[in-house]
DNA sequence: TAAGTAAAAATAATTATTATCTAAGCTGAG
DNA sequence: CTCAGCTTAGATAATAATTATTTTTACTTA
């Protein structure tokens, strides 16, 4: 994927900081504020959490990247990709994808309910496979 | 319901700011901790924040009550009752509770990923039927 | 090149939450 | 009943988290 057109796409710039922002939620997945702040000082040496809280809400704005309230943590961000589900291990702390079909759940919530639904937020937690054996 | 016992039950003091609390919620539904500053203030005028906070977390430790997060506003405290997914509303600000079928989706969800579930966090956003004629 | 704009950097301010300390109230043993 | 022990409210201070402000730097383009 090319953040450089990502960017420009909704009139932003692409400056070396945003794209390192968004390489670095591309390997780690979901990621939080302190996270991305100890991964991007290193390239970075001079950034500051001000810029980085900057650019996140430019990002959220433009609905490029999207925050996850889980419980029991500090938000986590990600780059928007097709709606999905999270997994999350109480024990281990992870947080994973799960692609569930969102789409039919929200089309009964709205019959059922009256509403007109845009968006879902659906977080499972629980322990993960790993932790299970413990 | 009895909210002395309740207490009582979990080995805490029924104490008549814990009370206000519980009965404050009681009528609210969901309510932030701004919210319910200004309510149990007009009953315990010397009551603070901190006092408040310390009390959240206590009966959230002991799951009298929950927290809830959810977007673009602050965390929202409820009594604990059955499992249940939320409606909000993103032009009032509503947020109603959905009687959902918890179980079922949770049951699906951990056989599909191996996964062992305790607990599940459904938040539905959109326009509440109110919010749709205008 | 000079002007205009947008963003980073640096810093300050604000807000939100948690911690500490003291005093008050309840409880149960003697 | 009374005192010691324990829990909590209240008061306050400290910390953490987030946002706002100002200055500097970099890029764009006329
Ligand atoms: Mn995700
Ligand atoms: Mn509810
Ligand atoms: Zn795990
Ligand atoms: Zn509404």
């Amino acid at each position: 994927m090319n953040y450089v057109s990502l960017l420009k796409q909704h009139n932003l710039k692409a400056t070396p900081q945003r794209l390192e922002i968004l390489s670095i939620m591309h390997q780690s997945g979901h990621i939080d504020i302190d996270g991305l702040f100890s991964k991007i000082i290193q390239s970075f040496p001079s950034i500051s959490l001000a810029t980085l809280y900057k650019n996140l809400h430019i990002m959220l704005n433009s609905n490029i990247i999207l925050e996850l309230k889980l419980p029991n943590t500090k938000p986590k961000y990600e780059l928007i990709q097709a709606p999905h589900a999270h997994l999350l291990c109480q024990k281990c702390g992870s947080c994973i994808d799960l692609s569930l079909d969102t789409d039919t759940l929200i089309k009964e919530v709205s019959q059922k309910s009256g509403y007109k639904l845009h968006e879902s937020t659906l977080i499972f937690s629980g322990l993960c496979p790993q932790c299970q054996n413990h």
